[in-house]
DNA sequence: GGTCGACTCAGGGTCGACCCTCATGGCCGG
DNA sequence: CCGGCCATGAGGGTCGACCCTGAGTCGACC
């Protein structure tokens, strides 16, 4: 991802108006490719159009009853066709302690209110397809304070990360949650030969040495 | 450890009169084999002693002026004789949300405030010594919330921990970090050969089929 | 048309991980 | 005193991880 690219996006918000006020707002400046009212249809709008980005409202109908949460462990782990983690903003009225955790732990990489002006939106949506974490500054504080402070690292991590490729992504991404060359071989349809490539070229790119590294490497950046 | 035997515990407190009231109350019950007034002193001593538990105020003079968490990061990854981590036991007159944050994040496995009574702080000390996390209620909430429920896990892992020698023990917590043979070795002062054989047993013991597994179930069991 | 990078794969080599068998010595409980 | 567990370690074997060289295709860009 880059500004100059519009973020694909989905919306997630049971109310209608609100939905409708996210689209005029952001309007041109990004590419809404799914729309959804609970939480079913959020994972399987999400799951068919795997976005850059998913503006989640917390409050949501439908599911186990607990919102924007379930929505996140319903799209554990996808991938956008680039390779990048498909990521989530969560969009409330609430600045309730408990609603920030409680999404932030099960995975969102923002929170934002729906006091939020419509050029702020915007910024925090491409800062999150970027892979930077957004958090409106009266959460921020609270929010570094309890999880170590994350946004620093994950500019960084960008800048290392776009220097290989979208295959060697994928196989980075693999290899780190310990697969075997085998068992990446045969989840992308290569052959053993290829995977051992790519490993090569992900180690070398970001001067490492062994898979074990790798795996710490990851595990660091909140990759896995 | 059961609660047949006496922890050996570390008292850290710049308070006389608190370190005092602490070894009455607690009496024979346990075995107090350091203490000490401030983090450097603090940190020799249960480098030294090794303990079960270690009692820990959490405002500390000393070290970098962060209290107890220069104590829990000068003493990282201590383990007991019989290869057990050595734990943390936060005891503060504060229940401030900044302070318990911190110090849990810096790997206390409890949290406990001065008012405490001596059977109750007793109660606490054996639970943290067989791996528990504790809280008083009025934090555990709070806590949980934050960082996930521990405590339920802990309690299963000694039963297959407890099939393990202490020599396997100690060898699996470096292989799990991701250290090579070669380097256990060197750092347990034994053969590379030997090393093979404790690693083999212990993943049989644990029915794992390799290092791999091995790091994800230590990392899921929070013992890294 | 040529160059360049991404993706694909093969051959061949070194070294580490993991397994099995076997052997020694110490310590403990029967 | 002996059988058993533990710690130590050797020999020898299979297989996976990682490296280097080389090479063919395809699309993008000049």
């Amino acid at each position: 991802m880059n500004t100059a690219t519009r973020p694909r996006l989905v919306l997630v918000d049971d109310h209608t108006m609100v939905r409708s006020g996210v689209r005029t707002e952001l309007g041109d400046a990004v590419d809404i490719v799914g729309e959804a009212g609970d939480v079913e249809a959020a994972i399987a709008s999400v799951t068919a159009t795997r976005p850059d980005v998913v503006l989640l409202d917390v409050h949501l109908p439908g599911g186990d009853g607990r919102g924007g949460v379930d929505v996140l462990e319903g799209c554990r782990s996808l991938t956008t066709a680039a390779g990048a983690p498909v990521r989530f903003l969560a969009l409330s009225v609430s600045d309730a302690a408990d609603d920030v955790i409680a999404v932030i732990r099960a995975g969102a990489r923002g929170y934002v209110t729906k006091s939020i002006s419509g050029t702020d939106l915007l910024t925090a949506v491409r800062r999150v397809a970027d892979g930077d974490a957004v958090f409106s500054p009266r959460l921020a504080g609270f929010v570094l304070d309890a999880f170590g402070a994350v946004a620093g690292e994950v500019a960084e991590v960008d800048e290392e990360l776009d220097r290989l490729s979208v295959r060697e992504r994928e196989v980075m991404r693999l290899i780190a949650r310990g697969y075997q060359y085998r068992e990446v071989a045969k989840e992308l349809f290569i052959s053993v030969k290829t995977v051992e490539t790519h490993v090569s070229s992900v180690l070398r790119k970001l001067q490492l040495s062994s898979r074990h590294e790798l795996t710490a490497w990851a595990l660091h950046r909140r990759l896995l």
